[in-house]
DNA sequence: TCTACTTTTGACCACTTGGTTAAATCATAT
DNA sequence: ATATGATTTAACCAAGTGGTCAAAAGTAGA
């Protein structure tokens, strides 16, 4: 090995991701994957034995920057008004900073949703601890009653959502590119407020 | 022509919304959908010229299935509340009887978003009309101020996004089919409420 | 320089893809 | 029945697909 870990596989995953998360799996071609890489169609397959062991390598990948930090505030010690709104401000912060990677869950989503889920639950995640949480909070008389799934849901789509629909929320609301990226700054707020406000209890 | 626009050309518009709804327009193959319409392969080229015009039968019939009645309630004269209310009783129903609808409409979205818009357009979507409502009701002093693109986004990921993520959201959650029914039929109540209590202007 | 090795390449292969075609089948009016 | 037109089929094709392989080019130690 030349440097750390090979800087042609680098490259290689950089240009399969990008070509993944644009075309999905089906629409990925390996020799587009090689020539954005700036290579040889058989150097892939000398270092990735297929395209699905490609694929795996960009997913885990992909996994590893989307889920951990996200999952890692759910399952902490704060409140659950802070959690929604630190999830809110990281999960929009991180997709602003990598715009393909909700499109490349969802392709997958409807791919090999198994598989997803059981990578999910790897990262640490415990659906239990949030509902126990939300049951203390309850007691506690801080919210309103509410299931777990619903407000993660809630919570999840509406972050989520404006980088699965971006172009057809620009094309109808006719945003530009910086109306957008505004839009979705203002989201960090509205998302926390409009979550909190549904569930906080009134005094 | 045997029957009202021929009965062979509905069996493969409803196999090739089949295949194309789960698999994608670069997942999907010619061969699959004459299997599943249990016909010859060069059938389909006899009804439908080519995989393109055969998909985009598919696409407008999609459209037709999907968003005139949201639109329409969208841009009818009833209150802002009563619109949310309506859109998600009436969004989550639809997407119930047709549950990969949500999937077949993402996925287009990535594949040709341009066309997309195009054809809401057509279908009567005016997002003025809401964000002038939405001027008046802030005026009349019945709700807060927010912008028409953040409520309608919300109101939209909401309903969408079960059905989108439904595999994960299972999994997670530990929820078989009948819970999951369930957990939609608790949203027709929770996303009005949700979204409603966020915006409603405290005395 | 020679040797042993890894990395990179061009040519190639088997197979699948969407799409065509000519012939067969079916329906129907005469 | 039979001639005419629409419908359906099996066989086929060219272009692409992921993947292979043997040879070339680079690299580094002796």
């Amino acid at each position: 090995m030349t440097g750390i870990d090979s800087n042609t596989e680098q490259i290689i995953m950089k240009a399969a991701r990008r070509v993944f998360t644009n075309k999905g799996f089906d629409g990925a071609r390996m020799q587009e994957i090689a020539d954005v890489a700036g290579i040889n169609k058989a150097l892939l397959h000398y270092y990735f034995r297929s395209k699905d062991k490609l694929f795996e390598a960009i997913f885990k990948e992909v996994l590893n920057t989307v889920f951990p930090k996200i999952i890692a505030v759910l399952m902490s010690p704060l409140t659950l008004f802070e959690k929604i709104e630190k999830v809110s401000f990281n999960y929009i912060e991180m997709l602003k900073q990598n715009p393909d990677l909700a499109i490349f869950v969802f392709h997958e989503i409807s791919r090999n949703p198994e598989r997803l889920v059981g990578n999910f639950k790897n990262v640490g995640a415990d659906f239990k601890i949030i509902q126990t949480q939300i049951t203390k909070e309850v007691e506690a008389g801080i919210i309103v009653p509410i299931k777990a799934e619903h407000l993660i849901a809630n919570l999840i789509s509406l972050c989520v959502f404006p980088f699965i629909a971006r172009p057809v929320l620009m094309g109808m609301a006719g945003m530009d590119q910086a109306e957008y990226d505004r839009f979705l700054e203002e989201r960090k707020q509205i998302i926390p407020h409009t979550l909190i406000t549904a569930i906080k209890k009134q005094k």
